[in-house]
DNA sequence: ACCTGAACACCGTTCAAGT
DNA sequence: ACCTGAACACCGTTCAAGT
C-alpha cells in the first residue's frame, strides 16, 4: 500500500533529523521510523545513503541559489560576493554542522551550477577575465566554508574547552596573547562581517576593477 | 599477555587505515585486526571511537606544529602566515579527506595551541593588535580548511563530475563562462598560492602594517 | 596491567513476497 | 508501483574472565 513517500519528503525528513538529533542519528531505520515505513522502503526512494547524502546537499545549495535570486543584482562583483558569502553562511547556519556536512559536496542537480553563469556574465562583462571571476568565487566560498565549521564547532563543543575560563585552564601558564585571543572572541556575525571584508579586500587589491 | 600496545600506536595505525582505505574502514575491529589484537583492546588505550578521532585530528596537528618549528621566522607577519598556510595544506594532504575530516578539531593538546603565543608576540611587536594578529590567523586556517576540503573532494571525485568533457554534458546547454572556468582548472599548487596571496593581500589591505 | 570471548543493541543493504 | 518481513554481514561498546 503507497504511502505517498516522495524522495523530497524522505530528504526534508532527514534534514529534520540531522538538525534534532546530529548526523549520527540520521540512519536508515530512524528515517524510515519518522515517516511511517520499514527501512527497505527508502530503498524504492533513493539508491543508498550515500545517495540520500548528496541529496540533502543538494536541497542546501539548491536553498542558497534559490536566496541569492530573491535579491538584485549588486553594483558590482564585490557586491555579488558579499550577498553570496552571507547566504552561504546562514544556509550552513540552518542545519547542525552544515558546513562540515554539505561543503565540498557532490550537488547532484546541474542546475544549481548552471546558476554561476548569469554572476560571470556580469563580472566579465565589468573586467575581469573568466579566471579571476573563477577565482573570486572560489576563495569567498573556500573561505566561508572553513569560517563556518569552525563557528559551528565551537557552538556545540563542551563550555569547558570554549569558556574562557575552561580554556585558560586547559592551555597551562603563560601564553597570554593567546588566552588574550581567546577572551576578546566577540559576536559570531561582526567576526564574519569582519573577516568577509578582508577577503573581499584581497580580491579588490588583486583583480582588475 | 602484553603486545606492547600503545596509544601512540593506535592512532598511527588508524591513519594509516584511513589513507589507504577511507575514513569508512577505520573502524574498531579492523584497526584491532591490523594491530593483531581483538577490537576490546583497544578500549585499554583509547576512551572510545571519539576520542581515537580526536587523538588522529591532535596528531595531525603536531605535524603541522613540528612542521612550522623547523623553519626560521619569516620576516614579519605575512611570511609567517604564508609559510602557515603551505604547511596547513601539505599536512592536510598528507591524508585522505584531511581538511574534511581534521578541521574544526578538538584538540587534545594544549601545546598545539600554545604554540601560536611566540607569532602573537612577534606580531603584536610588529604593530597588529591581538585582535587583528587573531584574525589574520582565523581568515588564513578559514581559507586553507576550505581551500583543501574543495580539492580533496575533487582530487577523489569520479572523472565523469569533474573531466572537463564530462561535467560540459552534465551541464546541458548553455552556461559558456561556467564551461570555460571549468576548462581552466589548473593544478592545484599554483591555485592555492594564487588564492593564498589574495587573501594575504587583504590582510595587508586591512591591517596596521 | 593488558588482553580475550562472548554478548548486546544497532547498522546499511538485499530480496522474495505481498498488495 | 510501492512497501514489508526476514535475513546477512557488519558496527561500537561492555564486561566477566583470563594471564
Amino acid at each position: 500500500m503507497a504511502k505517498g513517500l516522495t524522495r523530497e519528503r524522505v530528504v526534508a525528513a532527514a534534514l529534520e533529523l540531522l538538525d534534532e538529533q546530529g548526523m549520527g542519528a540520521v540512519t536508515v531505520r530512524a528515517l524510515a521510523a519518522r515517516l511511517d515505513v520499514r527501512a527497505p522502503a527508502l530503498y524504492w526512494h533513493v539508491r543508498n545513503k550515500q545517495e540520500l547524502l548528496d541529496e540533502m546537499s543538494t536541497s542546501v545549495m539548491r536553498g542558497v541559489v534559490a536566496e541569492l535570486s530573491k535579491i538584485a543584482p549588486g553594483a558590482g562583483w564585490r557586491d555579488d560576493l558579499a550577498a553570496y558569502a552571507r547566504i552561504l553562511r546562514s544556509q550552513y547556519l540552518l542545519h547542525r554542522d552544515g558546513a562540515r556536512i554539505f561543503s565540498g559536496t557532490r550537488i547532484t542537480d546541474p542546475d544549481v551550477v548552471r546558476m554561476k553563469e548569469p554572476y560571470f556574465e556580469r563580472w566579465t562583462a565589468a573586467g575581469l577575465t573568466i579566471g579571476e571571476a573563477d577565482d573570486a568565487l572560489d576563495v569567498v566560498t573556500a573561505f566561508v566554508v572553513g569560517f563556518v565549521i569552525e563557528e559551528q564547532e565551537r557552538r556545540q563543543s563542551e563550555p569547558t574547552r570554549y569558556s574562557p575560563i575552561g580554556r585558560d585552564a586547559w592551555l597551562g601558564e603563560g601564553v597570554q596573547k593567546v588566552k588574550e585571543a581567546g577572551h576578546l572572541r566577540d559576536d559570531g556575525a561582526q567576526r564574519f562581517e569582519r573577516h568577509l571584508d578582508i577577503v573581499l579586500a584581497g580580491l579588490t587589491a588583486r583583480l582588475k576593477r
